[in-house]
DNA sequence: CCTTGAACCTCAAGTTACTTGAAGGAGTAC
DNA sequence: GTACTCCTTCAAGTAACTTGAGGTTCAAGG
């Protein structure tokens, strides 16, 4: 309890927000931070609210979502209705396109791994087989290598 | 038979490869393609040979490949050795991407599936609730919304 | 032959979300 | 005072294209 009053300077407060330093400078300069105050030398000074502000910034942004994204999120988060419903549709929406993603990822697995199959099994000599892949290659949707 | 020869335009060489025009431009620019012959207008003008490598490279980056990747691939596919197994390499390491990226994503979904749940439970009487989503948001790492 | 409209040309800048680098100033410890 | 780290701004780089401006070529129709 002793400290009441935290000040940080902009590398003490990448730190404890698990950002870059160039990275504050760039949310400041796109403003999903505001001007930081100054020391009188000029540099940039910041106190727990600005932590705050930051932390569910890096939180918003590890979730995946966009930085248009989180600058709604933060309007939502300061407004007073505080509205959820709102926040909810935006993460629904956003879930929606990782299982999209998902989905794609999966169906690219699986034809990477017929691909290294099909390689393994007609290449298992070794180099100087007269491997087909690159014919394979040029004929869409048919998985190649050694085929 | 009758088409021993096709002459393709850059309109529909993308067409037939399933890429943009602007694209095409892009891929020569950055030395993927060869620079194209061109008519007496100074239009660009194609052949089979450059429907084959296009589309190569339009599977490739399908597949999931970074540009210097297939740069890699390219150059497998017309030496003399034609090493399979290094062909095969790549395609491995890329597959370990994939499933890094992979299990990433599912991590996330079910993150968000729980924000979505937490959502709905706290907010299902509509906005104007004392949503806590973002004091819960700056605390790292319990997820968020209405808890 | 001439005009119309689509498709083509080049060059530059925009996109996302930062990162990297250069050149120099501020803050702190000895 | 000097050594060292951290800070400053500004510009450019990253991946892989896309978009836009302003102008040219081509094929078809009258």
């Amino acid at each position: 309890m002793n400290l009441h009053i935290r000040v940080f300077t902009i590398g003490t407060l990448a730190k404890a927000a698990g950002v870059s330093t160039p990275t504050i400078r760039y949310y400041e300069e796109i403003g999903l931070l505001p001007p930081a105050h100054r020391t009188a030398g000029g540099q940039r000074s910041y106190d727990d609210d600005d932590l705050g502000r930051l932390t569910f910034i890096k939180q918003c942004r590890d979730f995946g979502f966009g930085i248009d994204q989180v600058r709604v999120l933060l309007d939502l988060s300061v407004s007073s209705s505080r509205d959820c419903t709102e926040t909810r549709d935006i993460a629904q929406r956003h879930l929606d396109e990782v299982r999209e993603k998902l989905a794609e990822l999966r169906l690219l697995e699986r034809r990477l791994e017929g691909f290294v199959t099909r390689c393994n099994v007609a290449c298992a000599g070794g180099p100087g087989q007269d491997c087909v892949i690159f014919k394979d290659m040029v004929a869409p949707a048919k998985g190649g290598c050694c085929g």
